[in-house]
DNA sequence: TTGGAAAGTCAACAAGGCTGACGTAAATTT
DNA sequence: AAATTTACGTCAGCCTTGTTGACTTTCCAA
């Protein structure tokens, strides 16, 4: 199955190979999403709302438009789920120091609980998917993933990861 | 980086390197759907569209109940998204020999050309990602995707990996 | 032969994308 | 000082794609 290292044999990249990489993200990625939709129906959120917990707790005092820039959608879109975050009292938002017209946005206390109950499902699966798999399939998991992204989403991922 | 290949530590599965994967997970996943959603826009189709013509093409006669399980979706969301497809003449539907309840859908030739054009580009993208990590990381993108999965989306893959 | 299960269709609703237009405050440029 | 740009919020309306509920047709088994 494995061809030789230096040789990337015409073989190892057939349609059939290719297929089955397509295939792979489609299931796994249904997969990675299911454990926090499970949490998040019934408690009036959807999968909007945890992406941008996510970042938020990632990055925190984050200002909207750099959020905008992460998660890809129009201002709007992001603004509902905003809104209804903020009423509920799950993030604090304030107004920039330096520059007032941005908003730097915050986990409250309870937010950051919901934000602990779906990444520690979300890792769980994560942990064991790795576990099974062993070190070096990580290694060429997360090589794979990265070179598959736009150039753009591979700079944010990068900043992300290093952590700023 | 990497650990020792027995050994498994346990700094390899900290929150911080899962929390790269989840996130590796999300933009690679963005890269992965971008070409057909580009391609699909304008032509009144969807990602829904992409992933019934995909598993039509896959397997051929395939009956509608049995697409809604690889889909993972109501049989009304598909049908929706059927019907337009089949009054547009991208897919034929025929009633079963054996069993009349049955539909048996196959891509008719306007249909395998729309198909062709997809998975081109998505083909496209994951050859070059494929390229640019090399076999060994391949391998094991595959293997901790598949451990990603749930066991009956594993199933489903599985059967469709070995050609069915 | 009848009653239930399976396959498919129609209708209506919700989440979460999108565009367009507009408003406001703060910062920056001219 | 005035004009422009930036960051953010909001209203209105549209589209795709998910959902549930109610219905028909067909098959099969009791």
């Amino acid at each position: 199955m494995a061809e030789t290292p230096g040789g990337e044999s015409l073989l190892f990249l057939t349609d059939e190979q290719l297929r089955k990489g397509i295939e792979a993200m489609f299931f796994a990625y249904r997969g990675f999403t299911s454990d926090p939709d499970r949490i998040l129906e019934g408690k009036d959120y959807g999968r909007a709302h945890h992406r941008a917990i996510h970042f938020i707790h990632r990055s925190p005092g984050t200002t909207v438009s750099n959020l905008l820039s992460i998660l890809g959608v129009t201002k709007q879109s992001l603004n509902r789920v905003l809104r209804t975050l903020i009423e509920d009292g799950l993030v604090r938002s304030e107004k920039g120091k330096a520059d007032a017209r941005e908003r730097h946005l915050h986990l409250t206390d309870k937010g950051q609980m919901l934000e602990r109950e779906l990444s520690d499902a979300q890792r769980a699966r994560m942990r064991a998917a790795y576990r099974a798999a062993g070190p070096v399939a990580v290694a060429g998991f997360r090589q794979v993933l990265e070179a598959m992204m736009d150039p753009e989403m591979r700079r944010q991922y990068s900043r992300l990861k290093e952590g700023g």
